[in-house]
DNA sequence: CCTACTTATTGTCAGATTGACATTAAGTAA
DNA sequence: TTACTTAATGTCAATCTGACAATAAGTAGG
């Protein structure tokens, strides 16, 4: 009677929504049996072979949007018996993930009758507890936001500070200061400037930066060393 | 294939260590079969029939210490194909959880051949990944205590300042100024007169605390509502 | 070339927070 | 009454923060 074991993503990308502003948006899949036929749900899938749970989740973001992560972390796992109620199915363990796209390549992702993206502050009713869960992955984004550097996981390699900042207003809700924030991110060391600048518009041309390779965006502790 | 699954739990209270001094502490079990034959690991189990992660943890924690804990949390999940390497059984997924005891039951807690407290800073060499384990959730131990009110779990339902002093300067391992602390944990508004004080000793009568139970000691945002 | 306009970048300043440390308060023991 | 111990409160400079002002460096249009 073990319970059957899956993995999910939560995969989060800044995207044109349908009023074509950017957003923090993210794929979902329709369910194509029960139970929950025809909701949409987190893509997800089973433990395979040799795979680490971190591997099983990229594999599982890679056939689902045929991207890969730039930031992917754990986020819990959720084991419920009711969770999977209203099916006579036997009881299933979620260990979820979630995941930060770059904005350029989530533009390649692929969207089709199964897979749409939608935005994370308005989803439809989802299969399962899956609301819950993009619920708290959106809380654990915001948190993480603000004390870590997970944000450079939507951006590429080079980035005007206006651009770093995009994210940080998408992401909070938020409008911040332009001074203030060059001052803060300025003096955690989190960036360096490239020397390059953005020629062309019509103003001051914007330096570039990039992040510090040698840190990791997030200090997740002693699991920084280990692979899961 | 499926991978087995089981549920293992850090357990941390405050009690006196091998010199008398009260020091974050845990108890091991000794594994009494292979792999790891002999070698001290962390209390767990398989996830038993109807019964929800968290309980899973809790029923885990009750059988190895015949304690209930203060404060409980999902810490992480462990999957790494090799984790369980060495022997020639199959692979095994641990959801553990991290729970804290407080220190006045803690001195209730079973203690025999196979069951033993080990200073949380002084471990022997577990069996399987456990070691890592046990430091990722001191880590997380030590980053909640600054930002949420965990450290109550160590205590009773009233207490002094100094008391939680204490406990915050031995999970943090280093002094803590007395009126900075005061000042900080005052303006939290995390803890309550009670308005009683401690009198007896030679000096001047301690006002006794009390934590403010409309708020979770963790802010765990949207998990604060469900239970897993 | 000069002016208007836009965004980038730097600067200012008052208020809040923090860390180090000093002072006063309230009890017991002798 | 004095000595001693810990509790509780107070002080102050340094740092950090948020709101906002001023300057810099481009382009576009005349």
């Amino acid at each position: 009677m073990q319970p059957t074991l899956a993995i999910s993503t939560v995969i989060f990308a800044l995207r044109p929504d349908e009023n074509g502003r950017k957003a923090l948006m993210l794929p979902l899949v329709r369910r194509i049996r029960e139970p929950h036929l025809g909701k949409w749900a987190l893509p997800g899938g089973p433990l395979e072979g040799n795979e680490s749970l971190d591997e099983a989740a990229a594999r599982n973001l890679r056939n689902t949007t045929s991207l890969s992560p730039r930031y992917l972390e754990q986020l819990y796992s959720f084991g419920a018996p009711e969770r999977s109620a209203g099916a006579s199915t036997e009881r299933v363990v979620s260990i979820v993930y979630w995941a930060l796209v770059g904005t350029d390549e989530s533009n390649l992702a692929v969207e089709s009758e199964n897979v749409h993206w939608f935005a994370a502050d308005c989803l439809p009713e989802l299969a399962f507890d899956h609301n819950l869960i993009v619920e708290y992955a959106l809380w654990r984004l915001r948190a993480k936001v603000n004390y870590s550097r997970v944000a450079h996981g939507f951006l590429g390699e080079e980035f005007t500070l206006a651009q770093l900042r995009e994210v940080y207003e998408i992401v909070l809700g938020k409008a911040i200061d332009k001074g203030n924030f060059r001052r803060s991110v300025e003096t955690s060391g989190a960036i360096v400037p490239t020397g390059r600048v953005v020629a062309g518009a019509s103003n001051r041309p914007p330096a570039l930066y990039t992040y510090d390779k040698t840190r990791s965006l997030a200090d997740r502790g002693p699991l920084n060393k280990s692979s899961n």
